[in-house]
RNA sequence: GGGGACGUGCUGGAACUGGCAGACAGGCAUGACUUAGGAUCAUGUGCCGCAAGGCGUGAGGGUUCAAGUCCCUCCGUCCCCA
């Protein structure tokens, strides 16, 4: 084969070999350098490396690469996820074992991984359905059920009819509320479930002090977590079939501040106690509006532009600040799953209840007065009978007793004086307190499947539920199961697996049959990439004392509100048990786009416009590819795949080589030439650095393939020979590394320098280098560009601006007239005002 | 309905703190080399205009000597939530 063509197949292979034998990419712990631990979200098995892979993992590469050319000692590791529902469901389709698939698609991704040429250290590679590795995940388990923080609750879950499980809130999508898997939509069914006490550290998730993460992210998770500030007050319900205990129910409001104005009240169809309350001449019409809200969706229900409808029970409440006899109605917009599923109504401050009343009569009684309109006329007097829309503004309290005349503002809580001083009373009273509530909810972690980590708990007649001891674990995975598509977990319908003695007294008892959700299992593994073979705890604390927490950490923006509030909450509740240190486990995030197909659509089998990097990489070599990855969008933003584009990339590459390879002598050109390349490669190593801190990969492309034009220019001019080009080449390999490893590597050691490259120190910019002589810039005439002057460098505003002046097409455009103002922005530009 | 992101040539995208809009690529066009080209090289390429010049960053308005960038109103696309 020639030696002088470039052939990234053979290249790229030679060197992943050689850096395999050499265990260049072995990360071990280093108290002479500082770390970097720089992770990036693992990938599902699917048995097929996407060119999405690429596009999250590359870039994460390159940029752990050039941390590692700073000087530090960096950990970037990558395992598996490899628990979940397709390997199982395909199982029931075709009966191949989810082990068996699982661990051969995990062999072929390995496979493809390594032709990325990524710096991943194998040695520490885990993989989440690894029984050493599960073990753990039940260890995790147990600490949780320990501290309280595991329990087990009767709800109504989402319930998938098709994959048969059910599923937390975020894994149901959609206005049609489908499965996010499979798209059936869910179905609401009541089991017995294990839940986490997410709520308990709901306060503390919202604190993003002292973590770097996008605003987006930070954004998503407080929304999700919605914390909402107000009060909870009794009001009780005048019925006979109640105890006195029963008819006091609790409403929790964020504007007590209105409870004066409450003039009924709602209960979610759902409420336990709409069927003891409802009157008989009621009962039918109450029984049938009950079936017919049970068919919706809670979206649907909620949704503020829809109509409102509801029915009456025939009872009453009493409002406890003024003993106010108040209607109680049933309507789908109050939901059992918020709050307390009652809710007290105030129709002439809050836009639902505004409807809701309007719609069947009921009473509107304002209670905030608004001061001042934003015209500055005086403000209308508020009246319930002509009110054509709830006032939610800020006002003066009005119709409500000894608080007549307290102003309320726009704030929400305690800010607001009017809140804050109904709160005091109410506490005062004992009617009401103060109360926080959230929309989010503990972590439902029951599946009722196989492939999943099983949850590590034993149940006994006399003893109830008890962990498995932990000299026990791993809880293992039976691995002969029968997959049949019945809805029931195998686990459940193995013959002897769910037998077991009770930790307590040793009497047979029974498994829990029911998996962990895969976001347990994903939660903690960039703890065990710090020891993936370690067996005395899930990871050795020296490692852990030396490279957590993890300082960068990539993946899709698609997580923010399950695996990494998970593995937030995860982090908090193992500091609390004393496993883990600091409050969060990843200081810095960034989310890469989605690479879209060439048809500007999401990428799918079905749609046929899956973009296979095998084939690209066949074609085009690993390193081309990073490079167009790396190039063709922004990464944080993502764009359609362009395969035409990449022959940019490729140009790049091969004219790279043929740079570097076909030296060709001219006679030593000039010292101006050698000073013109010294400047243009270290304003480009000022750049290129800038952009690999900023994750802005795109532009350090094409930073370099400036450069190389430039470098092309100037060979021309004979720099070739000089110690210049001699160290423009260096720079730019070095520069070049990260991005493409392979071919910078193959023309390191052609040009007889050490191995590796990827074991140089990135380059220092000699800033005196980067320095223009004379700078040509632009002259306006009232905002408009008239000419360019080329002026020195250091040249004075004054000898700027006579320059400026004098210039010919200048003189042409004033016409004679004085200039007013003459503004000089120094090395940028020249206004002239006249 | 609420919140967020975004909108720049034919396309992907550049433009650090308000300071030459369109870097770098793709595509296209013309030419060179070649048996051939989906290889390579050269030149050109925002729009209107022969030119001088004018216009131009979704639309409209504002602040400023100067706006893709800041402010207001609107339109559109996408995401999240209800």
């Amino acid at each position: 084969m020639d030696e002088s063509r470039y052939n990234p197949n053979a290249i790229e292979k030679k060197w992943q070999n050689k850096w395999d034998a050499d265990k260049l990419y072995r990360s071990v712990i280093d108290n002479s350098r500082p770390k970097h631990y720089a992770l990036t979200m693992l990938p599902y098995p699917s048995g097929d490396l996407h060119i999405g892979h690429w596009y999250a993992m590359t870039p994460s590469d390159a940029r752990a690469r050039y941390m590692r050319m700073k000087g530090f000692n960096v950990l970037f590791p990558m395992g598996f996820d490899a628990f979940g529902l397709p390997a199982e469901n395909a199982a029931i389709k075709d009966g191949v074992h989810p082990m068996k698939r699982t661990y051969a698609n995990i062999e072929k991704m390995r496979l493809q991984m390594r032709s990325m040429g990524t710096m991943f250290d194998w040695e520490r590679e885990m993989v989440s359905s690894d029984p050493e590795y599960y073990r753990w995940t039940q260890w995790f388990f147990i600490k949780l059920y320990k501290m309280g923080l595991a329990y087990r609750k009767m709800s109504p879950v989402d319930f998938c009819p098709n994959c048969n499980t059910t599923l937390a809130r975020e894994q149901v999508w959609g206005d049609d509320r489908h499965c996010e898997r499979c798209g059936t939509p869910v179905i609401k069914k009541d089991l017995e479930q294990w839940f986490f006490k997410t709520t308990k550290y709901a306060d503390e998730l919202l604190n993003f002090d002292g973590i770097d993460w996008p605003q987006t992210v930070k954004t998503l998770q407080t929304n999700w977590i919605n914390r909402s500030e107000g009060a909870e007050v009794q009001f009780s319900v005048i019925s006979e079939q109640l105890s006195v205990e029963e008819s006091q129910v609790t409403v929790f409001t964020t504007r007590p501040d209105t409870l004066w104005g409450a003039t009924f009240m709602v209960f979610s169809p759902e409420h336990p106690l709409v069927d003891k309350i409802t009157t008989p001449e009621q009962k039918s019409a109450v029984e049938e509006y009950k079936a017919q809200a049970a068919r919706q969706s809670d979206i649907e229900r909620e949704a503020v532009d829809k109509e409102k409808t509801g029915v009456f029970t025939g009872a009453y409440a009493v409002n406890p600040v003024n003993n106010a006899r108040i209607p109680i109605w049933i309507a789908d917009y109050v939901l059992m799953s918020y709050g307390t599923g009652a809710i007290m109504a105030v129709p002439a401050h809050d836009e639902r209840d505004f409807a809701f009343a309007r719609k069947y009569g009921l009473k509107i009684i304002p209670v905030i007065q608004p001061e001042v309109r934003a015209d500055g006329r005086p403000p209308v007097q508020l009246d319930g009978d002509t009110l054509s829309e709830a006032y939610s503004g800020a006002g003066m309290m009005v119709n409500s007793a000894q608080f007549n005349g307290t102003k309320v503002n726009d704030q929400k809580g305690r800010k607001n004086p009017g809140i804050s001083a109904v709160i005091d009373w109410l506490q005062e009273k004992g009617i009401g307190k103060e109360s926080v509530n959230y929309r989010y909810r503990d972590w439902l972690i029951s599946r009722q499947r196989y492939w999943g980590a099983p949850i590590p708990m034993i149940h006994c007649e006399k003893h109830g539920w008890n962990p498995v001891p932990e000299d026990q674990l791993p809880v293992e995975l039976p691995e002969d199961v029968e997959w049949k598509p019945t809805g029931e977990s195998p686990l459940k319908l193995h013959p002897t697996w769910k037998n077991a003695t009770c930790p307590v007294c040793g009497e047979p008892s029974t498994r829990e049959t029911d998996t962990m959700d895969t976001f347990m299992c994903s939660s903690w593994y960039h703890l065990r990439y710090l020891s993936p073979k370690y067996d005395k705890g899930p990871f050795d604390e020296a490692e852990y004392n030396y490279w957590m927490p993890v300082d960068t950490y990539t993946g899709g923006i698609e997580h923010a509100t399950m695996h990494l509030l998970y593995t937030r909450f995860f982090h908090k509740a193992m500091r609390d048990a004393g496993v883990t240190e600091g409050n969060e486990p990843m200081m810095q995030l960034r989310n890469q786009g989605m690479v879209l197909g060439e048809d500007n659509d999401k990428m799918s089998k079905s749609k046929g416009n899956v973009v296979a990097p095998d084939v690209l990489v066949e074609k085009y070599g690993a390193d081309t590819i990073r490079a167009y990855i790396m190039f063709f969008a922004r990464w944080e933003m993502g764009a359609p795949w362009d395969s035409q584009g990449i022959e940019g990339s490729a140009r790049w590459i091969r004219r790279t080589w043929t740079l570097f390879t076909e030296e060709e002598k001219k006679p030593l050109g000039s010292s101006e030439t050698l000073k013109v390349l010294r400047r243009k490669v270290h304003q480009t190593l000022r750049r290129v650095t800038r952009d690999f801190e900023n994750f802005e990969f795109n532009t350090i492309i094409s930073s370099l393939m400036e450069l190389l034009n430039e470098m092309y220019k100037e060979r021309e001019a004979g720099a070739v020979g000089s110690p210049e080009w001699n160290e423009a080449q260096e720079i730019y390999l070095k520069m070049m590394a990260p991005v493409a490893p392979h071919i910078a590597e193959e023309l390191w050691a052609r040009l007889g320098k050490p191995y590796s490259i990827h074991q140089q120190m990135w380059p220092i910019v000699d800033e005196s280098a980067t320095k223009e002589d004379s700078i040509e810039i632009p002259v306006q005439v009232n905002g408009k560009v008239r000419d360019r002057i080329t002026v020195a460098a250091e040249a004075t505003d004054e000898e700027v601006k006579s320059a400026a002046l004098a210039s010919e097409h200048v003189q042409k455009f004033l016409e004679g007239r004085e200039p007013k103002k003459v503004i000089v922005v120094k090395g940028k530009l020249v206004s002239v005002v006249v």
